[in-house]
DNA sequence: TCCATTTATGACCCGTCAGTCATTAAAGGG
DNA sequence: CCCTTTAATGACTGACGGGTCATAAATGGA
């Protein structure tokens, strides 16, 4: 008899316009107004579907990082380091620059919420685990160094990698100098895992 | 006749309370009132040596960065890149950690003072050119792979390298682990560096 | 000791913004 | 068309914290 409205499809239309206002504007200074206004909706109706600020973005990490761990979970396994190198550069496409951004202002000391600090900090043990299992049988085909863990080198991979992309986030760069600076880094990286493997073999 | 203070050490001793706060809790969570009454005095008082909240945040950033230059730049340049890498292990302190969560805090989309992020980008730029100069001789002495750009891969270390500590210093890990990993990012770097040379030479 | 001058204080002011709630609008069955 | 139930609204509230300023304290020379 009464109203009935679609809550999850309302719930993923508010996600959208907070992802957007939080990036354009990071967290901290998104207003709740500004998600409303960009949502197209009243204040108040926010509060329909969401119990507040930090629920709605704990909301959004999740998803976020459920979609990113799904792309990449799709990536083949890599016979080659070559290979393994075209998969780590198709995980950072240009526009992780902004997205990098807001998780810094979320994870940074003004704001911790233990919660969100294990979505994203499990994103990244699963990814080093991801590489990890990646890198192993790459280390007895001789494609990596035999001398490398497959596990501290997934650590580092991913440490370093991510790390560079939140320095080029932090200080703004554009995206064509995000894409040099990333492939001189990995083409640096890509030496580091080889080492002397190309020539020993 | 009146009463007289020493401007300078009454804004060091504010600025030492203020890092003390901000590594603590960050900067946006830290109010006046806890700088204040860190450093032994009233609110007020700081407003007599600090114009807002902002400019101290600046001086503290001044001072921090010239500090660390100062301290890099009395590094010997390496002749080997052994040398070098140790230098680098020098730069990259455990404490850097707490610091560098501030900077993320302070360059978040939060907060974008163009001067804040001048003094910060202007410090990785000194840096990035610091290590250009120092590769230049390593490569012609065949310690790096002779066909890097120094330009180029001192910009791809920098940016690693802080990514490297700030990705650790966002998720908090203890000191031990931040020590372990950053060991194993610079070795898989040293061998990036070093590639085929030390077996052509 | 007294006074002029500088320094210190903290109650107060005021703008901001997350979250609330009384009121209004929309839906759809009878 | 009416009425009940759910959904939407936005003016309002209350907490918070940066910054101010009238007042008080300290200093040191006369």
């Amino acid at each position: 008899m009464p109203k009935i409205v679609d809550r999850e499809e309302m719930q993923g239309r508010i996600l959208d316009a907070a992802m957007t206002c939080f990036l354009d504007q990071g967290y901290h200074a998104t207003k709740m107004q500004d998600v409303a206004r960009k949502a197209g909706m009243a204040k108040g109706t926010l509060y329909l579907y969401f119990q507040s600020k930090e629920e709605m973005l704990l909301a959004l990490l999740q998803r976020y990082f459920d979609d990113i761990r799904a792309r990449i979970g799709m990536i083949p396994a890599p016979r080659t380091l070559d290979q393994f190198m075209m998969g780590l550069r198709l995980t950072m496409p240009a526009d992780r620059l902004a997205a990098t951004r807001l998780f810094f202002d979320v994870l940074g000391p003004g704001f911790q919420d233990p919660r969100a600090a294990e979505i994203i900090g499990g994103f990244f043990a699963w990814l080093a685990d991801h590489y990890a299992d990646q890198f192993a049988p790459l280390i007895r085909a001789g494609e990596i160094r035999s001398d490398l863990s497959a596990q501290a080198a997934a650590q580092a991979v991913t440490a370093m990698l991510d790390g560079l992309v939140i320095h080029l986030a932090i200080f703004g760069v554009e995206e064509d100098v995000f894409e040099a600076r990333r492939d001189a880094t990995l083409a640096l990286l890509e030496a580091g895992l080889r080492g002397g493997a190309s020539i020993a073999g």
